[in-house]
DNA sequence: CACTTGACCTGTCCGC
DNA sequence: TGCGGACAGGTCAAGT
């Protein structure tokens, strides 16, 4: 679920409200979600205060004040959500999901020293929160094989290239959702960003022209940030810090639009299935290759 | 090595 | 209403 601009704008979230705060207590209720030795957690988790924020490809990291670091993945229906003094509680008219916090899907809660709290959710456990030495955290196998950030400055399309041209044999799309390639592009931002480049999803990364792949990281890039400003988007699970839906599905143009017509053209919007995931597009602004079903 | 597929989980939706 | 199956935004292991 959460890409690139929903870690982000999570992120962005908790750095207006846990950054300083002091943990005094963690619980958990799978190890699966919080695989971590309880004896390092006494040490070097309760007791610290949260000095930063950090994100990278689809991970987040809280730094703490003991040197270690709190490394979040949270998968497809992960959320870190903030719950502050103020509740409604349930069924209040301004109630929102922070109202009924903890529920069955939390899996880890802190609590920090003025009593305010921060819940790790997650409906399917795929997601973790891991305890490990700050320095530690970029030796983690996850890291070690992640391409680089899409919108730093330094990343050009040269570089984009080269790196989509390792995959030359499969689809683009697979290609994109390929996180040592580039960090951070999931099936949202994969579709989108394909339609406004008007590239099929099923296309191999070799028919491609050094042309159509530098349109396709302008595209990547502008989607993403798109997003960012919107706040992410919400398709079922995701929500912000503060328990917030974001609003970028609305501006989705092919997303969860199959049966509707192309924003474009006004062609219907097809969906099947490419890279094993499912896949929307316009099948007369992204013509398909030969052979494709 | 490159590539594809299934597994990890829980919940929801759709057809019968 | 109930039941079975397909599907869901991500990654990883194991297969060819």
């Amino acid at each position: 679920m959460p890409e690139l601009p929903e870690v982000e704008t999570v992120k962005r979230g908790l750095e207006k409200l846990v950054i300083g705060k002091k943990i005094i207590a963690v619980s958990h209720d799978t190890d699966k979600s919080f695989p971590n030795d309880p004896e390092m957690v006494d040490e070097f988790m309760i007791g610290a205060r949260i000095t930063g924020l950090r994100r990278r490809g689809k991970a987040m990291m809280l730094d703490l004040s003991t040197n270690y670091s709190l490394v979040v993945h949270l998968k497809m229906t992960g959320q870190m959500v903030f719950v502050g003094k103020e509740r409604f509680g349930a069924g209040h008219p301004n109630d929102s999901l922070i109202d009924s916090l903890p529920d069955k899907s939390t899996r880890v809660t802190m609590t920090f020293s003025d009593k305010t709290q921060l819940f790790f959710n997650d409906q399917r456990k795929f997601g973790w929160v891991k305890l490990m030495p700050t320095a530690e955290v970029e030796s983690l196998p996850f890291f070690q094989k992640l391409g680089p950030e899409p919108l730093v400055d330094s990343f050009t399309s040269k570089e984009f290239t080269e790196r989509m041209k390792r995959r030359k044999n499969t689809t683009v799309k697979a290609a994109l959702l390929d996180q040592s390639v580039l960090a951070g592009v999931g099936n949202i931002y994969a579709d989108e960003s394909l339609f406004t480049s008007n590239i099929h999803p099923a296309r191999r990364v070799r028919e491609l022209t050094n042309k159509q792949l530098s349109t396709l990281l302008e595209e990547v890039k502008d989607v993403l940030e798109l997003s960012i400003e919107k706040g992410g988007s919400t398709d079922r699970n995701y929500v912000d810090a503060e328990g917030k839906k974001g609003s970028y599905i609305t501006f989705a143009k092919v997303f969860r639009r199959e049966g509707e017509p192309c924003l474009v053209d006004g062609t219907i919007i097809l969906k099947s299935r490419v890279a094993g995931r499912g896949t929307h597009y316009c099948p007369t602004c992204q013509p398909a290759p030969r052979g494709f079903k």
